[in-house]
DNA sequence: CCGGATCCTCTGCGATACTG
DNA sequence: CAGTATCGCAGAGGATCCGG
């Protein structure tokens, strides 16, 4: 696959982890900006050197805004998702539909072990 | 994202390195089965042990079938995609489609340098 | 509060050689 | 032909500390 294909330039970065659960997490909350802490909070066992990281791939890739106000301690920083990102959480429906339809066996995000997964 | 979801599940091996060249590879020949070397020579890079991994996780996974023809030399050993590994195409051309439209930019895949990505 | 800098571990993957 | 066995490294990501 040539690196320019753009299956392989959205691999590049959804394959990595917690990408997809960042995107979730903002995709939750809608049009509205999202803290650094609240997403963090929400991702427990990530660092923040990852939520860092795969914030600023996110931004790179035009999955998501920031917005920075640093004009009074403490300083805030939010995140949402921009309309391609939107749109790329669709793409995780189908993920998600696929893996449903075939490999219903365990029920999962179905079941009540899955309710964060209500997207 | 709990183990158990979908998302998660499908994540853990369609985010591994040739994963997604070996199913396209397969599905070019469509309903066709394909020779394990067939597979390898269009593959350039490709080593054995990894092809050898990965075959074996889609097949764990159902997206693909396994047939061998031990029964005289050389073996014949022969793969193709199920149902699922078919239905599983659709996601990639989706993921290919969101890429295509929101970094159009290149071009790619439409482009004469991208000539492989017939799917 | 946000996130950069360091260090360190762990494993995915490549290279190569070998077998039924 | 269709894989397995062994070795080694680079790079992803976790833990922790620090600075604006």
């Amino acid at each position: 696959m040539d690196k320019k294909c753009p299956v392989y330039a959205v691999m590049n970065f959804m394959g990595k982890r917690w990408t997809i659960l960042i995107l979730l997490e903002l995709y939750k909350g809608k049009s509205a900006w999202k803290r650094y802490s609240e997403v963090k909070k929400k991702l427990p066992g990530i660092t923040p050197k990852v939520l860092s990281m795969r914030l600023k791939e996110l931004q790179k890739e035009k999955l998501i805004l920031h917005k920075i106000d640093a004009s009074d301690f403490p300083i805030k920083s939010t995140y949402s998702l921009t309309k391609s990102g939107e749109e790329f959480i669709k793409i995780v429906k189908a993920i998600k539909h696929w893996g449903l339809y075939w490999k219903v066996k365990s029920g999962a995000c179905e079941s009540t072990n899955c309710k964060k997964c209500e997207f």
